[in-house]
This record gives C-alpha cells, structure tokens and sequence, in this order.
DNA sequence: GTGATCATCTGACTAAAGTCAGAGAAATGT
DNA sequence: ACATTTCTCTGACTTTAGTCAGATGATCAC
C-alpha cells in the first residue's frame, strides 16, 4: 500500500510553508487578511450572496456582515437586495473595488513567479503537471453528493448538457422533447430521487432514481462532465444511487442504456449489472440491466 | 510557454479550501491553533532549541517565549539552558506532552485518511506521485544560497558527505587527510567563500571558492546530496559561486575533477568550462578546466 | 578583562479574528 | 392567515495573534 497520508502530510507542511507567503500576500495590502480574502473573492465570481461567501470562507453571519460593512465604507463593494429572495443579499466590486482586486491578483501573480523563477522551463512544465494532477484527484476525492429537485437550476443544468451530448453522440441524434420537465415528478423524493455531485460549486456528475413498482428501481440520467472522467466518480455515483435504492426499500435495479455508450455498459458489468430482458419502450435503448440489491 | 503561475494559485486555491482542515485540525484539541502548531513542531524532532522553533515558525521572541509558557504550565513542555550555549535554550516534550502530540498527529492522520479515502488504490498512488514530485520541485525552487564559515557544522556536515561519497566512488578511494581544516582558512573571507544551498534547515548542496591568484579563482568541494540531484542545483550553485567570482574581481575560474564524476563534467562542459592544462599537483585530479569571467 | 553581540524573557500594548444572543425582515408550509 | 424557518444585521463580548521597548544574563572578539 503506498502512503499517500503520509506524503499528504508532508506535502501540506512543504506547501503552506513556501506557499503560505501566497496568501499572507493579501497583507501588505494595507488591509488584514479577512477583509483581503473576502475582496479577493467577491471579485472571483461576479455577483455573490453573502450566503454562498459565508459558505465558501466558513464564516460567523456576524463577522461576514461587519467585514462586508467594512469594506462598503471604503467604496470597494457595494452590497444590495437579491431580488430573487429579500432575505439575501447580493455583493458586487465597485469600480475602486475592481481596482484593488487587480492589485492583489498582481501581488499574488508576481509572488508565484518569484517563487517558480529558479526553475528551468522544463521543470516548471514538470510543476505544472504535477499539481494539475494532484489538484484534479483531491477536488474529485472532495466532490459531494447531494440529493436536489430534479427542477434545480443544477438539476436543469446538468441534464441539458448531458441531452446534448447524447445528441452528438446517438446516430440519428437524440431529441429530448419535454422529458426535462416530464420526468422531473418521477425523480422527486418520496418515488425517485435526483442527485448531483458538486465540487465547489460546478456540478461535475448526475444521476436519477425512479420506482418502477414496489420491487423495483431504475437508475437513469447518468452522467459524468467531460473533464472529470477517468476520475472514478461515475462508479461513485453509481454505488450512491444504489444505497439510495436499498434505503427506499428496492429489492433491484434495473437500467436501460444505449448501445454507443461503450464506457458506461463496461462500468456497468464491472459493477454487478446483468443483461436482462427489455424492460420498456424507450426507443434510444438498445442494451438493459439488472442488479439485485444486496439486503 | 507553460503557465505554472497561474497552475500554482489555482491549486493553492483548492489545496488550502480542501486540506486548510489538515491545520485548523488542530483547532478541536482545545488548545489555539498557535500553541499546537508549535507543540507539534516540538514533537517532530525531538530537543529542538527555541531559536530553532522561532525561525522554523517564525515567532517573534516575546510571543514564542509566551507560547512556550502556556505550554509549560500546561506541563506538556520543559525548557532547559542548552548546555553548549548558555543564551539558549532547549525545549522536549514530557510524557503529557507526547500524548497530546500523538492525539494531534493521530487527528491529522485520520483527516488526511479520510480525504483520500474516495479515491481507489492506483488513484492515491498516482496523487502520492504527483505530490512528492510537486514538493521536490517546490522545495527545490525554494532552497536558498548562503556563505557560512567553512568550519562552521553545516559546512563540515557537507564537506563530510562530499568526502565519504568521493571515497566509495573513486577507484583506490579517497583520502581527506585533514584536508577539512586545512582549507577553511583558504575558504574564508576575504580570499575565499564557502557557500550552502539549504532547503528549510538542511543541508543540500554545496561550493567553496579560493582565490590562486590576482587573476585567479578557484571553485572546488562542489557537491549536490543525494536525492536532490536532477533538480538544477549544479547548476546553480555553479552559477551562484561565479557571480561572486566575478564580485571579487578574478578574470577566470579554473577547477579541477575525477575523471569518474562524469555528470560533473558533462554540467562543467554545458556551462561553458573548457579543458585547460594541470595547474595544480592535486593527486586526485585527472581534468582541468578554465572558463573566463564575464565581466 | 571588557565592550559588543546574541538570545531570551517580561510588561504593556494593539489589532484582528471570532463568538453569541437576540432583533427584524422576508419567505415557506399548512 | 399564522406559525415556522431562513437570512442578515447589531451590540457586546472573548480570545488569539502579534508588536515593541527594554532588562537580564551568556558568549564572543580582541
């Protein structure tokens, strides 16, 4: 077994050692370190609410509000209503805000190329492999699954690009009709469910659970983004649906796919899935499965 | 040209939102996060003198000597006078001490267990790759040129390993004699320099210059420790006793080598060193080389 | 031996970071 | 329509973190 705890550990002490100077560059700004990670990013996304900085800083409601106050009286943000719901509130940089958000973009910038400068190019092109790769596994390690509306906005969006992508890759394309909206009853909790992988804040996977009667389940809108295969999180999400399905008291799964989709009926073989009869009219299926479910 | 700059901040980005959980671990132990970073740094080595904590940590002596009050009330800490320098003072841990060290390191082992626990095995190998690879890169970028006395410990630390390592390696072996303190003087100030590269408190390579004549300079006891080799630091280390070769207004370097230490003399040739005529009667020497002074 | 230097400690601070308990406004569930 | 929940804000705090100016004692250079 390799120790990737122990290199972890040690890596972070190397890193927030040398890096840490990163961060602590935010000072010398004239400004304490809370005020300048806030700034920094509110600037990073355009048009925050003060909920999702609160989330993203793991800050007290308290806090946030005087640090928000804060930096109004110095005319760098401006804070308003969210017109979507009176209780939040959206953040956005003022002009003199932009500014100071460029000044320690550049600080930053500057500090990370005094720090790589000893490097030859190619060890830097080494460096620059070599954190993308650590940098995808432990966001990939890091994703959540969360059970949303089949209606959500990440909902929404994580199947339309998933529809277009079935429509590029299906022979004689894929037309969705109105299944967004029809299938979303099904999908809702306490019949089915909806489940969305996040990191941060992108969506990076999707999967859909619907009874088809009292003994059966069926998986169906999985998906995984472009960028974020070959990580596991399909196998992942897969082995989420199906906890969900045991909870709700299924005794198996079935799921129907199509037969251009070679990666996806491979994961499902390796997962325990047995080809089984067709089970319904669905005219893009060429291949379906089952699986009993383990209680 | 690749842009590792903008790979660094992004993954700091990440890194420190995803493991800064790796850190404020320590939070949850009840005791500031201040007080068991520097408790955990007493515990890694083991007697470490509080000047050596306050550079590593880089407290300032007031507020270190307060920490390590706390500490000590708390009987996890003893601080006694260094026997070899009265100034000073060495810090260990007491049996409480290294309970609450091993709790502390217990906690950081099992966040960093369970970060990656997602991952599968040939996944946590390669992120192990990725992070060791990225950490020697880092901390190469980061090493940091010094002159010290040539008799001081990290010089005849380095020279040591220089010695044993010439002795396996040399057909016959090689004999330093008292070649150590002969030479310092020849090394010191003002006709010579003895240079360490350092990474945080270690020793990893080093280079001495001596001053022949009016015209003259010399560099020898170049050595890159094990490990370390591959990264540039010959190179830089070449390139850093040359500039101070040119600072003390020599016109030309010569040096002298082993015929077995081949990739010295490839990197020797690769910076622009050209075979010249035996200029000294160095038993050990079987090539000579000279290069001119840019200025 | 003596003056300069070095390392630590103490007292007296300040600023930043963070917590907690409500109050008040807007949305939601039934 | 009314109770409940969700967010934000304010006031009143505490704790950490960090700085600065000496005082004290040990060591070093000459």
């Amino acid at each position: 077994m390799s120790d990737v705890e122990l290199t972890l550990r040690r890596f972070n002490r190397s890193f927030t050692q040398r890096i840490g100077v990163l961060d602590s560059s935010f000072l010398g700004s004239g400004r304490p370190l809370g005020e300048a990670r806030l700034l920094f990013e509110i600037g990073a996304a355009e048009r925050v609410t003060t909920l999702e900085l609160r989330h993203r800083l793991g800050l007290d409601s308290g806090y946030l509000s005087r640090l928000l106050r804060a930096l109004e009286s110095d005319e760098l943000v401006v804070v308003a209503p969210d017109p979507d719901d009176g209780r939040r509130r959206v953040v956005d940089l003022t002009a003199a805000g932009r500014q100071a958000w460029d000044e320690l973009d550049a600080r930053s910038d500057e500090l990370a190329t005094a720090l790589v400068s000893p490097l030859t190019e190619r060890q830097r092109a080494e460096l620059d492999r070599a954190l993308e790769t650590a940098r995808r596994l432990l966001e990939a390690a890091t994703v959540r699954f969360d059970v949303v509306d089949p209606e959500s906005t990440d909902a929404v969006t994580a199947m339309s690009t998933y529809f277009a992508e079935l429509d590029e890759r299906f022979t004689g394309g894929f037309d969705p009709g109105d299944t967004l909206t029809a299938d979303a009853e099904s999908m809702r909790a306490p019949h089915g469910r909806f489940v969305v992988a996040r990191a941060d804040a992108t969506v990076v996977a999707c999967g859909g659970i619907v009874r088809i009667d009292d003994d059966t389940a069926e998986i169906k809108r999985m998906w995984v983004a472009e960028g974020w295969r070959g990580l596991g999180l399909g196998g992942r999400m897969l082995a989420d649906l199906e906890h969900r399905i045991e909870a709700m008291g299924a005794a198996r799964i079935v799921l129907d796919t199509n037969a251009v989709l070679t990666e996806a009926i491979t994961m499902y073989e390796r997962h325990g899935y047995r080809p089984t009869d067709r089970y319904n009219d669905n005219p893009y299926a060429q291949r379906w499965f089952t699986k009993p479910c383990r209680s």
